[in-house]
DNA sequence: TTGAAAGCGCTAACAT
DNA sequence: ATGTTAGCGCTTTCAA
């Protein structure tokens, strides 16, 4: 057997023997307990720090039956929307001291189960959660519900779910961004719509649709794709609509990744950007400020809601109560150079 | 006082009374213990399965001395090298059955000798980390090392600290695309260098010199620029040197950001690129291919990066010996339209 | 202000 | 193959 494991792991118990008083007295100096002697204290922390004592918040979540974790499920970490969130969400629960446990989905309903489930095993203290763009049942969250255990979801969320919920209004995006267009003399709008299954994308097209209703512009169907948003539906479509015998003046995206490939292929195909056509995104990345034309989008604030989920979800542990609030985050509408006026 | 908290926790104890069994039954056939019959086992999963148990980690954390929890510490979620980075950290330990705390730096020490705490306090199995760019003390690793807990580091390391390692050769990432140019015919290459207190951009520096003086190029102090690498570095940078009578004809930026930012900078002062100017960047973003003309960079791996840090991790948790090894990635010249045969 | 003792839910010797 | 017992390190009544 290889000689490892010394086993110096400091407890109360070593601070305890040290200064010959009780463990329970020990916790309690280190918890700045009302009724121990500031003496006591001052001793206590003395010798933890000498002893290189740090709390052993495993026993410590146990004992109270509260880990001050805070568990995480988002699509994917990859996402520049997704990655602010995340870090708006991580700054705001360590200041409050709790720490957080991430999870990816990648998407897929099967894996947003599973991680619900690795979140109950780990006794999570609530849950702040994007769901995936296919989730239709949401029982994998009963546990939760039935447990007390707060759940706070922003983005893509599910109003049959109890919880605090940070959204923007998706509809409200996608016609001031039609409008904007509009406004600028675009006749043939398109749109290139994610899957409907998906509220969020639902929104938008609705959106969309009733700014062209709105100032009378026809809706053509050709003009209205769905995809599920890869970059090749983004290619395709640009594709299949500058082949039309009347092309349109106007594209609004239905995410930041789409309207960059949609911008990208239609400079390849010789488009001229934006005199022959205008385009913003659902959805603004770093990137559109970069590209020729830069690229005019909707943007949706991912960091602050991040930080709103959780102040919300830790808010409703504090107070025990149940919080079915709905934050609505505003967009805002950057107008760069791929909308022009015509 | 609200009526709250159902105490309805379901426990071993409460299957083990279902079946008239002792909970250490319950834990062995749960756990597939091979003593354990199998109808039994079946028995008792089936009654767990009846009751909605789902094992306590925290418990049974406490009770194995091991958290299967896994501590990140990086800089920062939003960079797209550290997201990817995550992502894939995320995923590795997750199939191998661990969880994921993450924490971000903000590039602060102050930051990551608190998460360090934090990290020892949740008393993690293991520690991933990319150092923040000014961590010159690494002290705050000792306890791990002294427990016995192995710490990766990835991307910015420190060999003072045992552990895996693992890293891109920066030296060669910026020779290469020093050569990269010169081969192209540049004869005025400038460089963008980040503080050199950090070891990976005074390797980048290194290189970037060193190509030259393999090719018998000049190093002119002028052409040499140093900096925290914001995006006003890049921007002052690109003009300091477009105001230089004998202006650069290629320019080596040392990250992908800054990359970005002398390009667009570049176009907006006239320059014509990449015929005038020619650019590569040390660190490559999506950015790069929607950008006109589209840079070329030198692929850091971000997500093969992260991966086998945990890979390595986790064997090193599994076997209990000290992994030193130094894993060497490989990197990509990615030539893209702003590096021009001149 | 402090101590004694029980317990959080699970695991792991050590019996049998 | 299963039960008994002790214990992981901390918190928290209850006593004193």
């Amino acid at each position: 057997m290889p000689p490892k494991e010394n086993k110096s792991e400091i407890t109360i118990n070593d601070i305890a023997k040290e200064l010959k008083i009780s463990p329970s007295t020990v916790s309690r100096a280190l918890n700045d307990n009302a009724k121990i002697s500031d003496v006591t204290k001052r001793k206590v922390k003395a010798v933890a720090q000498d002893l290189g004592y740090e709390l052993n918040l495993v026993a410590s979540s146990l004992s109270k039956n509260k880990t001050n974790i805070i568990g995480v499920i988002i699509p994917n970490i990859g996402s520049q929307f997704f990655a602010k969130a995340l870090s708006g969400i991580q700054e705001v629960a360590r200041s409050h001291g709790y720490n957080v446990i991430i999870c990816q989905t990648n998407e897929s309903v099967q894996q947003e189960i599973e991680m619900t489930r690795v979140m109950n095993s780990a006794r999570v203290d609530g849950l702040v959660c994007c769901l995936t763009m296919e989730t239709k049942d949401f029982s994998h969250f009963d546990v939760f519900v039935k447990k007390g255990i707060p759940v706070s979801m922003f983005d893509r969320v599910s109003y049959s779910v109890p919880g605090p919920k940070i959204v923007v209004d998706n509809y409200e995006a996608a016609y001031v961004a039609t409008e904007h267009l509009i406004n600028l003399g675009c006749k043939r709008i398109a749109h290139l719509a994610g899957v409907s299954t998906s509220k969020v994308f639902e929104d938008r097209a609705e959106g969309f649709k009733d700014a062209l209703t709105k100032y009378e512009l026809p809706l053509l169907s050709q003009y209205l794709l769905s995809s599920d948003l890869t970059e090749q539906d983004a290619r395709d479509a640009i594709r299949i609509w500058m082949n039309l015998p009347e092309k349109p003046d106007g594209i609004v995206a239905a995410s930041a990744t789409t309207g960059l490939v949609i911008a990208s292929a239609a400079k390849s195909l010789g488009v001229q950007l934006p005199e022959e056509l205008s385009i913003i995104s659902l959805g603004n990345e770093r990137c559109n400020e970069f590209v020729t034309p830069s690229l005019s989008a909707i943007d949706m604030p991912g960091y602050e809601m991040g930080k709103s989920a959780v102040k919300q979800l830790i808010k409703s542990i504090a107070d025990g109560e149940l919080d079915n609030s709905i934050t609505l985050k505003p967009i805002q509408l950057l107008i760069r150079n791929s909308s022009f006026k015509h």
